[in-house]
RNA sequence: AGGCGCGUAGCUCAGUUGGUUAGAGCGCUACCUUGACAUGGUAGAGGUCACCAGUUCGAAUCUGGUCGUGCCUACCA
């Protein structure tokens, strides 16, 4: 074995050796448990919320598949509409055309050779991670089957009446030409302008301090040449005059009414408000309300269109801006203009500012859906972790909009409806099946809807799509509802909600029993990482590693906006001066555990994945020192329990205690508990102590062959166990290290990921042995104390002598003086009768137990005052807070009586050390 | 404007129904290349648990408030 753990060279073997063995797919006769993946982006790569996500949802997988069920976790992608397009289409503009040019059908076929050319980055980056998916089910949005039911799923809500199209506003992003839902569209705050414009009043009416017009308030001031109305408060005394008057809308020949609404804040800008219907949404509604023109000033692209004066026809909307600010200053309606915050629409993917558009789309009702799907998660049949997720959830769902499913993409399903030309609508699985149903002659000309259909449309299916139904029931019966859904918060409402309610309308069943939500990933300062941030990384960088120059390349470049390219670089060079270590999957799937609070921010923290490489160079080595010592041996056999020793015992009890808390960790979800209480054991036990306290045993395996024997047994036992408990987390070193420890113990399973996972067992448990290595821990920390305070070094053997102690502490003594004397680097130790006189000492206390450490030239006597004032000082402190409490007659007659118990018990404990400790203190004066 | 969360060691975070001398990792200090490991070992320093008030015999933990901070939802043209 190498002398340090070397992770790239192992990693992708085992990961090939368990896919090509076809060990992820479900296997056996348990009970089944299944998770099915968030698809991602079949063209898009690894983040590190995937990065954590995966690693939860491995560890789960890998858990579950060693407790002996049925696992499943099923892998597939999603198509990712918008996303997906833009990247062809960037691609078609920088080859100098574009998909008009091309037309639907060979831009449709470009889109699939993408996906075929990008698709397996996606899904080479999970099997880097060491995901355990079932590769032999991978499925894909747009796959024949998948797509079959979406399509059937469109019709049947449409036959039903819960699908419908509709003429209305919605959020129009005019770069990339298509409605995006509401949930799509990120309202930040921004500083803009408030323009002040005054409106004349038309047939000489006048407001009542006499003027001769009114002073409306916009932020978007080119909306006005779609103005149909002003509206006022109905009981705002300024203008109650006015009502019903009319306007003599500026730059536009044409007169708009003044009317009253309550919608009116009068207390905001002037209390008068320009109502333009086609391009806000408040605006429609009082449209609707007052029956209202609706004038469109804008084409698709947010130009000014015909509608508008022909002065501005054809500009862009923020052209038109400027222009129309200084017609109007020209004709003296520039009231005022002051700076103002507000918070501008953008699309989520485009980043344009989104423009509220009249266009005819396709709704989902979504109102009769949602109530089941509240009820699933009232009643418990779902539940959330954490909990209160669940009240986020609920907010939304009692307060839904219908879901606007169709986007003007080319890339998607296709919506199944055509039109015939009379504007009658059909909707069926295909133009002929259409013609039939409905008898249409094939004169009469049908065209199908150009639209296709939202991403999270298909997606909310995903959990039964993927596992056949309807149609190839075997997956679906076994596996569905699927038992644990883990995502982040950032999508509760776009796909969580809508996968409930989609999946219990069409299947009847929820479509899993629990919903782990993780925090988002953060950087090191608590920023979101984001390309424009310029702080993403990649998770693959952490396991492989990265350099400067090269990770600074990646995150500049297809910058949408290039000029923060040197912002990014000074960043960049800033966190990461050496660039990124090579850490290995291992180390930074743990790194996500640990992190796996229940929090809603992870910070990453790269310091703490350098510290889990540590830990998988310490378990390595750890195996090192067990192979070393047991290899060329005979297999291990269960030993005599008669030559066990107390470490043997202790560390075997202690394992039993590990493997309950691990147990209750994973119940609960608690990925930084289970792998805090690993890190612990690993380190802080069987290597710090267990491993130390094997060696005296070893070395002397001449003298007590049965001993060293049953040693080795126990150092290999703990270790191969220690290693299934740690497998889900850490596939890959533990696979590797198991393979050599095995053998050794005639285990003749092919894998670690197909043994089972440790169970607490009681019979194990032995306390008396637990206590006995605490005696000794506690002994050897003492004069270890003494040692690093007082400068003795470790090659300097010393003696010691106990004294004071009880009958016990004597046998102890004798009983394990070998490993007191190894461990804490003793020439001798010597039990002193209790009426001797003991030499000058340094002193430590363990209860009443005594532990000298001879002064004899070894030790300065000030130092050890010193030392001695300190540890009394501390003593002192902790007594007054514990005699204060049982002076207080409240406390004695009101706590629990084993509370009291306890800090009588302290108290004399206390007193009795500072005791001792003053004397101790006395003698050395004496000298 | 509503809702949710957070504030514990220099940093990243645990602390499960109120009872510990408040913990871990990283960092820091000192010493140590000893036969698994310097990606290591041993020892140590470091916290008024944001603040105030209350409940209680007892509060990091429960209640109310203040301050700071982050996010989500809805929005004022």
């Amino acid at each position: 074995m190498d002398k340090t753990y070397q992770p790239q060279s192992l990693e992708a073997h085992w990961y090939q050796t368990w896919e090509s063995r076809g060990y992820f797919a479900p296997q056996g006769h348990g009970t089944p448990y299944c998770i099915v993946i968030p698809p991602p982006n079949v063209t898009g790569r690894l983040h590190m919320g995937h990065g954590f996500q995966h690693a939860i949802m491995d560890a789960l997988t890998r858990y579950h598949r060693m407790l002996g069920c049925q696992t499943l976790w099923q892998v597939g992608t999603d198509h990712a509409g918008i996303a997906t397009q833009m990247v062809v289409e960037r691609q078609l503009n920088a080859a100098g055309t574009n998909r008009q040019a091309i037309g639907r059908d060979q831009f449709v076929q470009k889109v699939w050779e993408w996906k075929e050319e990008s698709g397996d980055i996606i899904t080479q980056q999970l099997r880097r991670m060491g995901s355990s998916l079932d590769w032999s089910r991978e499925r894909f949005t747009m796959d024949a089957q998948l797509s079959k039911v979406v399509e059937k799923v469109f019709i049947d809500l449409y036959n039903e009446g819960l699908i419908y199209r509709g003429n209305r506003l919605v959020n129009w992003d005019p770069q990339l030409l298509t409605a995006i839902s509401d949930l799509e569209v990120i309202s930040e705050e921004e500083t803009g302008s408030l323009w002040h414009f005054r409106y004349p009043l038309a047939a000489g009416a006048k407001t009542a301090d006499g003027k001769k017009y009114i002073v409306i308030a916009t932020t978007r001031p080119e909306t006005m040449l779609g103005d149909t109305a002003v509206a006022v408060h109905p009981d705002d005394e300024r203008y109650k005059n006015l009502i019903g008057k009319r306007i003599a809308l500026p730059l536009c020949d044409r007169e708009i009414p003044i009317i009253a609404d309550a919608y009116v804040d009068r207390e905001f800008g002037t209390g008068c408000v320009k109502i333009t219907p086609a391009h806000d949404f408040n605006d429609y509604e009082v449209g609707k309300r007052h029956d209202l023109e609706i004038i469109n000033i804008l084409t698709n692209n947010a130009a000014i269109n015909e509608n508008a004066p022909a002065a501005y026809q054809g500009l862009d909307r923020f052209d038109a801006r400027k222009l129309i600010t200084r017609d109007l200053e020209a004709l003296g309606l520039v009231d005022k203009i002051v700076p103002h915050q507000l918070k501008v629409p953008r699309g989520d993917r485009s980043g344009v500012i989104i423009e509220p558009y009249l266009t005819h789309q396709w709704y989902v009702t979504v109102q009769s859906l949602a109530d089941p799907a509240i009820r699933a998660v009232e009643d418990g049949s779902i539940e959330f972790v954490p909990k209160n997720w669940e009240n986020t959830y609920f907010a939304w769902m009692r307060n839904l909009q219908d879901w606007c499913i169709s986007r003007q993409l080319w890339w998607g399903h296709r919506i199944p409806a055509w039109y015939a030309e009379d504007g009658a609508v059909y909707v069926g699985s295909s133009e002929a099946e259409v013609r039939k149903q409905h008898k249409i002659p094939a004169a009469t000309a049908l065209r199908q809807d150009e639209d296709v259909l939202d991403t999270w449309f298909s997606s909310a299916l995903w959990t039964f799509s993927t596992l056949g139904w309807p149609d190839d029931r075997e997956f679906f019966d076994k596996f569905h509802p699927t038992d644990v859904l883990v995502t982040g918060f950032d999508i509760i409402f776009f796909w969580v909600a809508r996968m409930i309610m989609m999946t219990l309308k069409f299947t009847g069943e929820i479509p899993f029993k629990k919903v782990y939500i993780t925090g988002l990933v953060r950087d090191e300062h608590g920023q979101k990482m984001s390309k424009s941030k310029g702080n993403i990384l990649d998770p693959i960088d952490l396991i492989d590693g990265i350099t400067l120059d090269e990770l600074v390349r990646k995150r500049t470049a297809d910058m949408m906006q290039p000029q923060l390219k040197k912002e990014i670089e000074k960043l960049t060079r800033n966190s990461f001066p050496d660039g990124i270590a090579a850490y290995g999957t291992d180390a930074v799937r743990f790194t996500f555990y640990s992190l796996a609070a229940t929090g809603r921010d992870i910070k990453f923290d790269l310091n703490r994945t350098e510290g889990f490489r540590n830990f998988c160079n310490k378990i390595w080595n750890a195996a090192r020192y067990v192979l070393m010592n047991c290899e060329d041996k005979p297999a291990a056999q269960v030993p005599d329990p008669q030559y066990l020793s107390v470490a043997d015992k202790w560390i075997s009890s202690r394992f039993e205690q590990v493997a309950a808390d691990m147990e209750n960790a994973m119940a609960n979800y608690r990925f930084d508990l289970a792998s805090q209480t690993l890190h612990e054991f690993i380190w802080n036990e069987y290597c710090d102590w267990y491993v130390e306290l094997s060696k005296p045993v070893l070395w002397d395996a001449e003298n007590n062959p049965a001993q060293a024997e049953a040693t080795r047994y126990v150092l290999l036992t703990v270790l191969e166990k220690s290693l299934r408990l740690l497998h889900p987390f850490m596939p890959f070193i533990t696979e590797e290290i198991w393979q050599r420890v095995a053998p050794l113990m005639a285990i003749t399973g092919d894998s670690i990921m197909l043994q089972p996972y440790p169970r607490y067992d009681a019979s194990k448990v032995d306390k008396d042995a637990e206590q006995s290595i605490e005696w000794i821990k506690s002994v050897i920390i003492a004069i270890r104390n003494i040692r690093g305070e007082m400068d003795i070094s470790l090659g300097k053997t010393i003696d010691v002598f106990l004294t004071k102690g009880s009958p016990a502490d004597r046998q102890r003594l004798e009983a394990y003086r070998l490993y007191l004397q190894k461990l804490a680097k003793l020439s001798s130790i010597t039990w002193l009768e209790a009426g001797k006189k003991a030499p000058a000492s340094a002193t430590q206390l363990h209860g009443d137990l005594e532990i000298l450490v001879p002064l004899a030239g070894l030790i300065d006597v000030a130092a050890e005052q010193a030392r001695l004032q300190k540890e009394i000082g501390k003593l002192e402190g902790a007594l007054n807070a514990v005699s204060s409490k049982l002076g207080n007659a409240k406390f004695v007659d009101n706590a629990p009586v084993e509370v009291v118990a306890k800090e009588k018990e302290k108290q004399q404990q206390m007193s009795g050390s500072i005791a001792a400790l003053r004397a101790k203190l006395e003698q050395l004066a004496a000298i």
